[in-house]
DNA sequence: CATCGATGATAAGTATTTGCTTCATCAGCT
DNA sequence: AGCTGATGAAGCAAATACTTATCATCGATG
């Protein structure tokens, strides 16, 4: 699970990115202070840092040159800033801080969650961009985001391509709907809703799959679904 | 991939610049002294070098001289020259030194980015200068900056001919709205703007595309834009 | 300094995706 | 076989994403 580290004053705003990261499997801390901040992220190692810009001590433009500037000590820590405004543009994300990007507040939680990925993603951390083995006559290309089954490109929609991809990157594990749901970032259904299963149809069906004699998805009666990993 | 030399003995700003340049498809590799820039030209052998002027051993002027003098071991290497301030310009950038292009510091990434594809686009090594195959029916001539669709002649500009450069040179790849943003240049744009979208529909207009049915530009639902390479 | 073209912003109009409902079907059990 | 709860699939509707026309802005040009 990815580890989130957001040095912020508010605690409001701490505690409800917590909570929403949570959903999309991030883990969330918040260190209120810089100094704590650094504290934590010598304990945690977090794999990417949200930054305010406002701070007590010092600001946000402060703490992120400092980062860089120990290096060795903190590594490529991705960073995200949380900017007051829209101004600043450049002067952040640029070289002179070396921020891997902002965010003007207020802003949306899922836009932030899409920006966290895309940083992941650069940092070549992100689960769709690892490489994933052709199985079963399916091959996906993660940086081209083009799947082939027996040669032919499939349209996959974002959901299922996200599906596919986990479902691929454990091969016969088996997944409960609820796993399946808390997994899938941007999923957003109600508790008792069969989004999954309609999911998996959608998928299964571009696949041409069938539940009855399943070449890649098996129904696993009362517990949820397995990729199936080799022909055996 | 372009690979960049940088001689500097600013570690940080050699990291930073790498991790910037990366983003726009340049590998960038740190020389911290001249001797050891020397060893690794001839190692690398880069597309272009960034100098610093202010360097340990002898200065960036005295760097560029010698690579120039020895034009039989090092070619024509296209060199961008990193002043401390704004002064010396014709100096540096005039026969005396032929070098062949300067920034002064403290500078904004993008106009660096900027430099680079230009002082590359002189040497005629250049994306926008590299030979571009044709495909279905569009065919560029790069050293004319003409573009025919099935032998008639498109207008295009700046920005319509960037982005069809870049697609033809990735066939079939998926580009996201963010990554489209950040390898065209020039492109500057509000966080929220569908500036890419009304980029794509202006070129997909002039090439006679359509979204519904696309020959050329294809829409990837909740990703971006896939230029399609051939027909399948 | 007026004009024009290029380009970004905006918003109304579409299209697609996706969650939900419903109902037929199926597995597991007695 | 018949019952029960789980699953599959089709269709619908709301949410979300894309397209494009139009306007505003900026810079180049004369």
């Amino acid at each position: 699970m990815k580890q989130i580290l957001i040095i912020d004053d508010d605690e409001k705003l701490g505690e409800l990115l917590t909570q929403y990261l949570a959903r999309y499997e991030m883990q969330a801390h918040v260190a209120m202070t810089p100094s704590k901040g650094f504290e934590m992220i010598k304990k945690l190692k977090p794999d990417l840092l949200i930054l305010d810009v406002m701070l007590p001590e010092k600001d946000g433009f402060e703490v992120c040159r400092e980062i860089r500037a120990k290096s060795s000590i903190y590594g490529q820590l991705p960073i995200l800033m949380l900017t007051a405004h829209a101004e600043v543009t450049d002067r952040i994300v640029g070289l002179e801080l070396g921020a891997d990007d902002y965010l003007p507040k207020p802003f949306e939680p899922r836009e932030l969650v899409a920006r966290i990925h895309n940083i992941l993603r650069r940092s070549g951390d992100d689960a769709t961009l690892r490489e994933i083995k052709p199985i079963n006559g399916i091959d996906v290309d993660t940086s081209r985001r083009e799947v082939k089954l027996d040669e032919v490109v499939l349209d996959l929609t974002t959901m299922e391509y996200e599906l596919l991809i986990l479902f691929m990157q454990y091969p016969n594990k088996t997944f409960t709907r609820d796993e399946l749901m808390n997994r899938l970032r941007g999923i957003d259904a109600e508790l008792f809703s069969r989004a999954v299963d309609t999911l998996v149809s959608r998928l299964r069906h571009k696949l041409g799959d069938t539940s009855k004699t399943p070449r890649f998805i098996k129904t696993v009666w009362g517990r949820g679904y397995t990729f199936i990993g080799e022909q055996r």
